[in-house]
DNA sequence: CTTCCACGGGAACACTGGGGTG
DNA sequence: CACCCCAGTGTTCCCGTGGAAG
């Protein structure tokens, strides 16, 4: 009796390391950065001469090689920093998850070993104790933050003390990296706090096809068997990717789900068509995690143009129509309605999401609206919704409609 | 030029989950 | 223990505004 097993680990040969081609991967060597990385190393060295680099400010597009550059230097800079005795360390923090300034001081106070709970203290507080947690000792500090833009939305004064904390430390050094997709993003930043951060500035342009296509060969070389992709395949990939804004982290995906794709397939090589499949799959995939994730209301106001496209012939709706059907899907489900106005956010995220596409458009005499319809196919979209068990009722909604029609 | 309606910015408020202090 | 302080988040309230049909 053969294992339920054998034949799913004895792949077709197709991946010898698919870790390669995963976005966490640090490759030793990463193709047409060179530059970016020179000029990072540059200003960081300071940094070993016992002095303190400048502030940096990354630009760069998602998937352009920011971090991967970042933690790469980091790692050279650390080694180093080990080999010399010097003490000199760097923080990396995405911003992210540390989105406001209490939360961001609170950890590097942790860091520090200072005992800071998580919420509850005044800020000034918190900042005070990593103040005094890094100035213990003798020490160059780099801080990276990653979606520094995350932070900012929020209130420029974390990055306004962080910038000015040099002065309030006799011990040790601070400085910044900054990592930003939005490359406007210091638009909205004090100006003390711009020029202070922007000291020094590193942009990563989007990588043409290409480029793409020399950082696919070179992390297919280790991911892939010998021979087990078609000549037509990594092009292809680094087309698809090009065409979306150059992101480097979709390029990689693309091959390896298409790899994955061929592996279920039983077939022996990756082809053009597995790479189609696979372009389809991603698609699939991020739309379904978008919504899952969704806010609650979020989803209630998504199902309303839903539900208004299967009841109604019509592709585009006017916010008070999607706005009254969300009233009555409340009641159904039995929950409070929000406003229309905080409706209105709600839609403006789902265009921003992608899910939904939303145009102001003034009709006269008839005042002004906003024209919402479903930019993803809807079946991608329905039964995410319904997993919600707070959602199942929706179901019983459709049935009816359906019905009345 | 008026008129209409929802858009969207901003202030205010409510609530949560944690702190310290007497 | 009761009580108030604090940051953070989600929401409502208020209101000025855009812009083409009438």
């Amino acid at each position: 009796m053969e294992n339920l097993f054998e034949d799913l680990i004895s792949d077709g040969g197709i991946f010898a390391n698919k870790e390669v081609l995963r976005p966490t991967y640090v490759p030793e060597n990463l193709p047409h950065r060179k530059e970016q990385i020179k000029g990072l190393a540059d200003i960081l060295s300071a940094a070993l001469k016992g002095e303190t680099p400048s502030n940096i400010l990354i630009y760069g597009k998602t998937g352009t090689g920011k971090t991967s550059t970042v933690k790469y230097v980091s790692n050279e800079l650390e080694e180093m920093a080990r080999k010399r005795d010097s003490n000199c360390s760097l923080l990396y923090i995405n911003s992210e998850v540390f989105d406001t300034q209490y939360r961001l001081f609170a950890y590097l106070a942790r860091v520090f070993n200072r005992r800071v709970p998580m919420i509850g203290w005044p800020t000034d507080m918190v900042y005070s104790e990593f103040k005094n947690g890094i100035d213990a000792e003798k020490r160059c500090v780099i801080v990276i933050l990653d979606e520094v833009d995350k932070l900012v939305s929020k209130g420029d004064e974390a990055l306004y003390n962080l910038t000015r904390i040099n002065g309030e430390l006799k011990n040790a050094r601070v400085s910044l990296i900054g990592i930003s997709n939005d490359l406007n993003f210091t638009e909205f930043l004090d100006p003390r706090v711009k020029s202070s951060l922007g000291e020094e500035e590193i942009i990563f342009p989007p990588y043409n096809a290409a480029q793409l296509q020399d950082i696919l060969d070179e992390r297919a070389e280790k991911a892939f068997t010998d021979s087990a992709i078609d000549d037509a395949v990594i092009p292809l990939c680094a087309a698809l990717a090009a065409s979306e804004h150059g992101d480097a982290r979709r390029a990689l995906d693309l091959l390896r789900v298409s790899g994955e794709v061929a592996e279920r397939l039983k077939s022996k090589k990756v082809s053009e068509e597995h790479v189609r499949l696979a372009c389809e799959k991603l698609e699939m995939n991020r739309v379904a995690e978008v919504v899952k994730t969704l806010p609650l209301q979020s989803k209630i106001v998504l199902s309303s143009v839903l539900l208004l496209g299967s009841e109604r012939n019509k592709r585009r709706f006017s916010s008070g129509e999607v706005y009254n059907m969300y009233r009555r899907l409340c009641t159904h489900l039995g929950m409070d309605a929000l406003t229309q106005r905080r409706v209105t956010d709600f839609v403006a995220e789902l265009d921003i999401l992608g899910l939904v596409n939303a145009v102001i458009v003034s009709k006269g005499r008839y005042g002004r609206t906003k024209e919402i319809s479903l930019s993803v196919p809807e079946e991608c979209v329905q039964p995410v919704i319904l997993e919600d068990y707070k959602l199942k009722a929706i179901s019983a909604i459709r049935v009816r409609t359906q019905s009345t029609l």
